[in-house]
DNA sequence: TCCGATACCGTTATATCATTACATATCGAT
DNA sequence: ATCGATATGTAATGATATAACGGTATCGGA
């Protein structure tokens, strides 16, 4: 078995600065070869999406972005998520109302999670298998797949570990 | 393989009221045995909500349960909904923001759903080994898994057959 | 280099979805 | 009939998201 692409949950005490760093890297290289714009103010919403592995919420990027600098108002944030989101480098979680920096930008996948009410954390499962089967139950139907929202909520092996109950 | 007690999508002329003559008998059976409450209000929301097999969004629900009668404001038709999801009579679509009603209270499921950008239709699909697959993955990575959020958009077989673009 | 088209961004207003808090009414067991 | 628990009414507010419009930056072609 390869080793997935996509993020596990990550380690206690992970260097963040690396996730980040690969983060952009990839988005600007990925953005680079799309001919699309990685504004400053779209870099920087994604920047402020992988400031931790939680989801983050539209109004709390506005506060954060506004910080130190004039207010900023939704439009901005929504229309900053949307590109980013396009261009795969973002995932919505429509459980939360709330967004996730995407670890396998260059991989085009389904976007399956898991969500620790825990610690709310968010990791992408990596199961094509589960697309696989989806798509074959729905085709038995007639039904002609386009979009996949699969949000799994539970708790994390290291919340279950640090409390059991 | 047996007949599934889910819904798939409904025949073009099906006799909708019989999909809610069903529902509401399950309601009142379910809710007797386990001495929940189905006052005349939640009934009403439950019947509003199987008005169609589209996902009812609360702000509607609530217009309609204005008709002719005074105003009710959001509080009434959200505790409605609590009450009805709590019994299992009703899903929400986390991706929609809307609900719909279930067919088989009396079959506890996840919810999986199959969601027609087309007619805007919703069917439950009827798939235990996604589920299982789900967890397993799941489990490899030591995540206890409690509640799924399994939403696909596409097109249903009737929409394709009408306009196959 | 200039121009025009397109994409991006700021701003105001508003739509949509959902909850809190507290008062009143109803139900159902004693 | 009374009392506690549950359900409902009501007002206010919070949270999420989009519409509409105008100005500005950027890019490709003349």
């Amino acid at each position: 078995m390869s080793e997935s692409v996509l993020m596990a949950f990550p380690a206690e005490g992970h260097d963040h600065r690396d996730c980040v760093a690969t983060a952009l890297a990839a988005a600007e290289r990925l953005c680079r070869e799309q001919g699309a714009r990685l504004t400053p103010q779209r870099r920087r919403v994604l920047e402020l999406v992988w400031r931790g592995h939680r989801p983050a919420k539209a109004y709390e990027l506005m506060q954060a972005l506004a910080e130190g600098e004039r207010p900023v108002a939704p439009p901005t944030v929504y229309r900053a998520l949307d590109f980013l989101m396009e261009a795969g480098l973002v995932h919505r979680l429509a459980s939360l109302n709330a967004f996730v920096g995407c670890a396998a930008p260059e991989h085009p996948h389904a976007g399956h999670f898991l969500i620790c009410t825990r610690c709310e954390r968010v990791a992408e499962l990596d199961a094509p298998d589960v697309d696989e089967l989806l798509g074959e139950r729905a085709a038995e139907q007639g039904f002609a797949l386009e979009h996949e929202t699969i949000e799994l909520a539970g708790v994390c092996a290291a919340c279950r570990q640090s409390q059991p109950a």
